[in-house]
DNA sequence: GTGGTCTAGACCACC
DNA sequence: GTGGTCTAGACCACA
């Protein structure tokens, strides 16, 4: 799985990672189980300070996506995420609004929310690359 | 109006009195053409440093959101918003894999979606009390 | 308030920082909404990396005991921690597993632990260095 | 006598190895001269390395819970454990801590603090079946 | 001036 | 070899 950061984005770069680990796993690139590359060799393959990615890793520990076995290494969760409902609705109805302001109409809205949704649903299916 | 700040949260300050107005905007508690409250005035009102109060106005200028009044206040602006599907669809994504991993069904978050967008229309369509 | 850090103890420097400023709080040496040195300034005066100082910080402020203010420095939260009972009960076990396999009564055992709570409150109300 | 073990845990694998038998032993489940697990055995058993083990076991005996046998097993030590008293109350006084700011009475506390030490008296009391 | 982020390089505990 | 911890020094966003 490839990583691509932004290095002069606003958002942070262990930011970057937690997201693309996260889409990740939502589209099933990567199942439940499966073991992470370490923080050394994701950090050379992305030409980023292990403390970067260690704080990418620990973000995800917390959040509940990831675990870290002791007996070396990393591996996807197998329990669900963490993110409430509430704080989804919240960051949703910034995006809505910003949406609605730019003309975008109600009908236009959800297509593009299914199209967000659904879109890992179509990569999950084929497997070109897992 | 009023603003709630969350001076703990993570989202700067000037991001949250963004944010705020333009679900203000959106929702219809704020009209085209309406006079916002002077950069001090709001100032005063937030406890906040005036210059966090004028970059966020100067943010929102520059998104198209309100524009300078000629008279040298600051109004609604009536022209669209300028946020770009492509840009949203991403942020869509990120917040639907979380969803998808926290559990929620597809269903549910078109319910979610529905809702952060619905709940602006509602509010939009009782603007004859304004 | 002063900072005794053991250097050469097998408990990481950041847990230290916490821990005191846990006790600190909790015998009433630091109130709630009182301002917390600056991460700068106490790397300062323990010796201490800022990035040590600012780990200690960001785990008290996820468990709860202090406030970041985005208008400047840190403050004692008044909202309650997060600890849970049963965690307590568990690390509790394992100690008095210990005191009894070290031939301490059950009344000692008590004693010890009565000790460790009202020790606070004694400190508390010596207003010496408040 | 199974061994919980939790991969994912904070605390090594060779400390939760460590507590377990003391929690054993305290509790009666373990009783002094019986005779403990090879080495080998509890690798096989819990799935972990046997160097883990290993130091598992040397710290318990170095602690003085357990005693190598002669005939080159291990048992568990008839001598008492050697856990001082303030060592004991500076953890206690971390955990009171704790439980003050989460809310928890001084009664709750000792109320926590008996049923620590009592779920093993229960326990211990009953070893006239072994 | 405050905290947030990042880097390069190092040592150690654990397995 | 793996992650955890620490350091010294730097830049930037925020207020």
């Amino acid at each position: 799985m490839l990583m691509q950061l932004d290095f002069a984005s606003a958002t942070p770069i262990y930011r970057q990672i937690c997201d693309q680990l996260i889409l990740g796993i939502a589209d099933g690139r990567l199942c439940a189980g499966e073991k992470l590359p370490t923080i050394r060799a994701l950090a050379v393959e992305t030409g980023v300070n292990v403390m970067t990615i260690n704080k990418a890793y620990q973000l995800l520990k917390q959040e509940g996506y990831i675990t870290a076995d002791r007996r070396g290494g990393t591996v996807v969760s197998s329990s669900k995420g963490s993110v409430s409902s509430e704080k989804l609705l919240g960051e949703l109805r910034l995006r809505a609004a910003a949406a609605k302001l730019a003309g975008i109409s109600g009908d236009n809205w959800l297509e593009l929310c299914g199209l967000a949704y659904d879109g890992m649903i179509a990569k999950g299916s084929k497997d070109d690359d897992v």
